[in-house]
Formats: structure tokens, C-alpha cells, sequence
DNA sequence: CTGTTAGCGCTTTCAC
DNA sequence: GTGAAAGCGCTAACAG
């Protein structure tokens, strides 16, 4: 490898000490302003630029942010990544990026990884509850983002609203007769669930539809539903709301199949509002990324600069529903 | 911040040199078992995580790979990044990103923070031709992936192979007129027009559809290909060629928003193979992106390490065509 | 086999 | 206002 010039040949060119140098680069003030100029020069004519590792070495910190994903299949968590970078750079920050898989074991690795590299602080979408324990014990303040925990600062959405919404949003429609695919124990199924109690619904009569794989896969996700749809002759209940928007899509794919029109016959809600259900034309529930990232991030530099009271921040941002085709009808 | 460990403490507390600790860690074999075990020990307890920072210092190599995408909303370049976060990973490097947004002045600026962060290597889809220049003459080994250019180490696929194919697949179903949604000066193109022209038909014929958006917005991307539609009555054309899945898919809402349907009155093949094609049973040329992504990896590495001679290396992949149901289809 | 020492590139007192 | 010097955490000769 070809060698890096350095702040000592900068002064050397620009016959000054490292130090002045050093001040010049670090806008100290108080450098006489010819000097500073002939090193200016020099830097500006061999292209140098500091070197970010001994800065960090030095002054104690990196400037390094690590991001942790569950998946990236989800273009959801694609858009999160994304603005994560971006508004990171622009608050001086690089990020470092790792995808867990949904992996526990394969999470903490990256993180001891994140530690090694000396990062400032974490942003974090949690495959789980296994390494929340240890999260919250690491040296550099952590973030988890989506997911709202009690033993993290997070910022998420309103997960049990995001349900009443879809719920609400059946009913008023004029649907009787419900289902919803994922996990029960989502607070998502929650708030619907309550919706439905409150309207004197029959919440036991909800057809709940557990998933092994909900992305990763389509052809998996298709096959899960698939496989719950097939004990049906005709279908008990009138609308479907879902996880995420992959099977939502699937989902209406399957519907679509059977000869049965969406939303005419079955209405669909999908969940993350991503630009698949945008592109088709699906009803979904929005998650306000761009504040999610921007809250997160100034939550997460706020107390890598220690500006916080101990005590664990828990902020829920207000979900939105767009309505668009696949449950834009009323029925009867 | 609490303070992190560091090699002097857990010498002090295995009371051994901080040399010896730098030794067992380094796996040097020739270290007394006792002693190691000591060391190790202490490490094990107070969860001691080497410092990595101080190791480039010292070592003057970071093992970071600096990766610049164009974009994050076509999914193959996703898929891109997820592969070559992976790979690094297991090689063991980790990478820091950064997306370009097909600007070539962030481009270079985020080169500049890859500079500044000491990157080993960098491995770049590049934004256009802007930069090329500089970034052959950096001090460490870059390499282009997905286009191949002259001034670079490049992974790519063959484009005008696969332009080869699509042509050829819709000439052997019978197809006798042509379009293709794309620059015009693309190779995917040239490889296109060449196939219909050795089998002696109109190449001049062939409708080319240049979009300022292939990407980004879908709603742009849609609104430039009607654009270009809403100029026919119908359709001068009983197949298209799209630059990628992203224009395939919106090309074919609008096709089907015609009334007309496909693949039986328009064929569609799609590129990049992104699950965008298999959710909607886009045909599409199959980019093999996992070994674009070793190959590329090995490619800098061995840069890194100094293995190969300083000619450029320009490796082309092989592109397959997906047939799927959007060209499935044989005219009389 | 193990400890001592120099120094990676930078920031930051501390003198002058 | 500027330079000399110490030291961030680590590795790698060099001695012993």
C-alpha cells in the first residue's frame, strides 16, 4: 500500500510543528493567519486528509454509529438503513452496518464486533428479547428502533394504535367477520382485537394466522398462507389485516386466485406502508421512518453526549392508515 | 462514557506483560499454556474486547471496506450490499456504507470520509463517469461492481449478452417488433439491437424509450413510460425490454390498465431478477449477484494484499434469462 | 518464552 | 501564537 501522507510531512512542507497543524485543521482560532494559510495550501496540494483512526484513538470517541437489522428482505428496514446513513453523515456520524438474520447468536457477535470498532453508541432493530439483558449493560448507549422494550431507550410506533386503526377502519367499512395474519401476541393483533371488543364483535370468532417466515422468503410466505387458507371452502371472515406488506401482497395474490376480487369480496391492510404497497395499490399502515430515524438518532447522541437522566426513554410515534385499493370498499 | 478495558488492565490483573496479552490474543503459539489460560481467563471475566482502532494504528490496516451504492431503491442493489456485508463480514472486514444517490459530488465526498477512515479497500457502483479519474489514482484498491469500466478493476455481467438474450428469447416466441425502455447508449441495448439485426429485422424499427427516472420514484417511473405510451393508439410493439424490474413492473401495470394483456398481446422481460420479478412473474435477466459479490471481494483483497499484477482487471459474469409468466407466451 | 521499548498519527497540555 | 512532549491502546522488534 502506497503510504498515506501524514500531518508531520504536512508540517514538515509547510515548515511549521505538527501541532499548528493539528490547530489548523481543528479551526483553533488563535493560529496566525499566514501560517495558517501556507497550510492550508499544503493540504489542499497533496490531497491530504487526517486520519480519522488516531483521531479517534485520541480524543475517545469514533464518530461511529453501529446499525443492527433483523432483515433486510423488508424494504422496510432498507428505508430505516437508509436513513439512518444519511442522517447520520450529515450529523457527522458513519454508520457501520450489520444484519442480524433474526439470529440471536449471530446479533451478539455483531454487536462485540460494533464494541472492537469502538463505536459511539447503537441503533438496534432486536431479533428478540434473548440479548436485551446484555444490551442494556454495554459501556455506549444503545437504541432500539421499531421495537418499543423496557430495558432500552427505544423509539417505535404505536403498535397497539397501528391495530385499532385497521380494526376501525373494517368496521366502519361495514366487515363483521375478521382476520388477521401474524402473531397473536403482537400488540398489532392486541389493539385490533380491542377494537372489535369494544364494538361488541365477536373477538373469539377473529381467524389468527400464525407465520413461520413473514419475508425472507416469499415463496415460504406464500406457502404459510396458503396452508391456512386451504381448510377453507369460502372464506369466514371479509377482510384481512397482516404483519407487514410482503404478505399482504401474498396474501391477495392467493385471494386473487381463488377468483375472489380484492376489495370487493375480501379487503386487505397491510403494515410498514413500504413502496410495495404503494406500487400495488395496498392499504397499509404508515410508519413514519424519517422521524423515527431522526428521533432515534438524537436521542442516541444526546446520551453518548451524556446530556440524559439515567432513566430509560420510551417514545411511541402516532401510526397513520392509507387507504388505498385493496380496502377502499364498503360493503353491503 | 464509562471507560473500556484495556490490554494493561488485564495484564496488570493476570500479572503478566501487556506484550503477553497482545500475544495470546494474537494466537502466537509460542506462549506458556499457563499463562494463556491466566490471560484468557481475566479477559473472560471482565469481557474484554480488543480495541481495534488502536490495532490499525499500529497495524496500518483497518479491515474496512468502504461500499458506495448509487441507490437503495432498486432492491438489487440491496441485495448487493447485504451479500457484501455478509462476505466481508466472514473474510474479516466490515464495511461502512454509503449511497451516492447518483450524485457524483456525494460520491466523492463519501470517498473523502472513506479516505479519512482509513478503508483497505473500496468496492463502488459507480454514479456515472465523473469520478473514475480520481478514483484510479487512490492510494488504496477500489473496485467497480456491476459496470464495468476502463479505468477500474470491475465485476459486472455481461450487458450486452443479456440484451443478447432478451432479443433472442422474444424473436424465438415470434415477435416481429420491438421496444426497449433504457438509455440508448447502454450495452444491454447494443447487445439488443444486434441480435435482431443478424436475424434481418428492422432494427431501426425498434421503439426506445429514454426515462430521465428508472428508479427513485415509482410514480415518476410511471409517469415517464406513459408519457411515451400515450403517443400510440396502440402499440406499435408486441414486446418490451426493460432496464430493470422496477420499470418491467410499472410498464406492465400500464399495459394492463390498457386492457390489454400479458404476456398474450405484450411481452415483458424485466432486469436485475430482483424479487420484485419473482413476486409479480416478471421474466427478467438474472444477475448472479453472490458471485459478483465474492468475486469482487477476492478481487480487492488481493489488491489489498498486494497478489496481483497492476493491470486492470475486468472480469464478466455470465447473465441468465428467468423466463416467467410476463413472456411466457408464443405469437401464433 | 517473556518483558521492555519504540512508535502508529493525532490532540492537548505545558512552556516559552 | 507556536513548539515540544506526553500519551491514546496496541503491535512488534529486540533483549534477555
Amino acid at each position: 500500500m502506497k503510504k498515506r501522507i501524514t500531518m508531520k510531512e504536512i508540517a514538515r512542507l509547510a515548515n511549521v510543528s505538527q501541532a499548528t497543524v493539528s490547530r489548523v485543521i481543528n479551526g483553533n482560532p488563535d493560529v496566525n493567519e499566514e501560517l495558517a494559510a501556507r497550510v492550508l495550501k499544503v493540504i489542499e496540494e497533496v490531497g491530504y486528509v487526517p486520519n480519522q483512526t488516531a483521531q479517534t484513538l485520541k480524543r475517545n470517541q469514533s464518530k461511529l454509529i453501529g446499525v443492527s437489522v433483523s432483515e433486510m428482505y423488508n424494504p422496510y428496514f432498507v428505508e430505516l438503513v437508509d436513513h439512518l446513513e444519511d442522517k447520520a453523515r450529515k450529523l457527522g456520524y458513519n454508520i457501520i452496518l450489520h444484519n442480524s438474520k433474526h439470529n440471536p447468536i449471530l446479533e451478539w457477535e455483531n454487536i462485540q464486533n460494533f464494541l472492537t470498532r469502538q463505536i459511539d453508541g447503537c441503533v438496534i432493530v432486536p431479533t428478540g428479547s434473548y440479548n436485551l439483558e446484555r444490551l442494556s449493560k454495554l459501556p455506549i448507549p444503545v437504541v432500539s428502533i421499531t421495537q418499543t422494550v423496557s430495558s432500552l431507550d427505544s423509539v417505535a410506533i404505536d403498535h397497539m394504535k397501528a391495530g385499532k386503526l385497521a380494526a376501525a377502519s373494517f368496521i366502519k367499512a361495514g366487515h363483521t367477520s375478521f382476520a388477521y395474519i401474524g402473531k397473536s401476541d403482537d400488540e398489532k393483533y392486541l389493539g385490533f382485537a380491542s377494537v372489535l371488543y369494544e364494538h361488541q364483535l365477536p373477538v373469539s370468532d377473529v381467524r389468527v394466522f400464525e407465520l413461520e417466515q413473514t419475508s425472507n422468503d416469499n415463496f415460504l410466505v406464500r406457502q404459510g398462507i396458503e396452508r391456512h387458507f386451504r381448510q377453507f371452502e369460502t372464506f369466514p371472515f371479509t377482510c384481512v389485516f397482516t404483519e407487514n406488506d410482503i404478505v399482504a401482497l401474498e396474501c391477495i395474490k392467493l385471494i386473487e386466485e381463488r377468483g375472489l376480487k380484492v376489495p370487493e369480496d375480501i379487503s386487505v391492510i397491510g403494515f410498514d406502508d413500504t413502496y410495495l404497497s404503494k406500487i400495488m395499490g395496498i392499504s397499509s399502515i404508515h410508519q413514519p421512518i424519517e422521524d423515527m430515524v431522526s428521533t432515534s438518532l438524537e436521542l442516541l447522541i444526546n446520551r453518548i453526549e451524556e446530556k440524559l437522566s439515567p432513566d430509560i426513554v420510551s417514545i411511541q410515534l402516532e401510526p397513520t392508515l392509507m387507504t388505498r385499493k385493496s380496502s377502499n370498499h364498503r360493503r353491503i
